[in-house]
DNA sequence: TAGGCCATCTGGTCCT
DNA sequence: AGGACCAGATGGCCTA
């Protein structure tokens, strides 16, 4: 039953080296596979011998670097986690939270540029809030993904940041920018 | 204790 | 053939 060798020594290897794994954005799995042949098989795949022990080191082979694809995806997490503002709380952000409050972040971003360039002399000297803007930006402060709502008044234009976001009024506060004040979440991004 | 999050293992698929 | 990517399964840890 239980999963093979659970081999330990394994985690000395964060190595990083030739990272990235780059090759770019490969369009890969175009192909769209049944939904039925998403079954996995897991039988023993028997062998005799001599195979079984080449198996296995493949299969140790395949774990490392699996293992270690997936360090490198959790470090550019954290250094997503980085660049976005921090929470007061300084508890550390889930992985999806991480990427729906990037989402979020980045659209409110842009949307502060779009503002500044629509009243391009004003809004050089001024802050723009979130709460400014259309879009709704809601943060929840709680970790539930139903606390999230939409509250987009008026279908304010470009690309909406599917997101819940903002403390709802509440202006003023430490947040001239909402969003460091809370999490924020994504119901479902796409 | 249940549920959420995470790390790891694993086998399948695709690409080089 | 081997590596990268992906998604399912599993078990551990933590919190409400």
């Amino acid at each position: 039953m239980d999963p093979v060798y659970s081999d330990s020594s394994s985690c000395d290897l964060f190595t990083n080296t030739d990272d990235e794994d780059s090759r770019g954005a490969s369009p890969r799995r175009a192909s769209s596979q049944p939904e039925q042949q998403k079954k996995r098989r897991r039988g023993r795949a028997r062998g005799d011998g001599t195979t079984q022990v080449v198996k296995k080191n493949r299969r140790m082979k395949a774990n490392d670097r699996e293992r270690n694809r997936m360090h490198n995806l959790n470090d550019a997490l954290d250094a997503l986690r980085g660049v976005l503002p921090a929470f007061p709380d300084e508890t550390k952000l889930t992985k999806i939270e991480t990427l729906r409050f990037a989402h979020n972040y980045i659209w409110a971003l842009s949307e502060t540029i779009r503002i500044a360039d629509l009243q391009a002399p004003l809004a050089l000297s001024e802050t723009i809030r979130i709460s400014d803007l259309q879009a709704p930006v809601l943060l929840s402060p709680s970790r539930s993904p139903d606390s999230c709502s939409w509250s987009s008044s008026g279908s304010s234009s470009s690309s909406s940041p599917a997101h819940c976001a903002s403390s709802p009024a509440s202006p003023g506060g430490p947040e001239d920018f909402p969003l460091f004040g809370f999490r924020s979440f994504v119901p479902g991004i796409y």
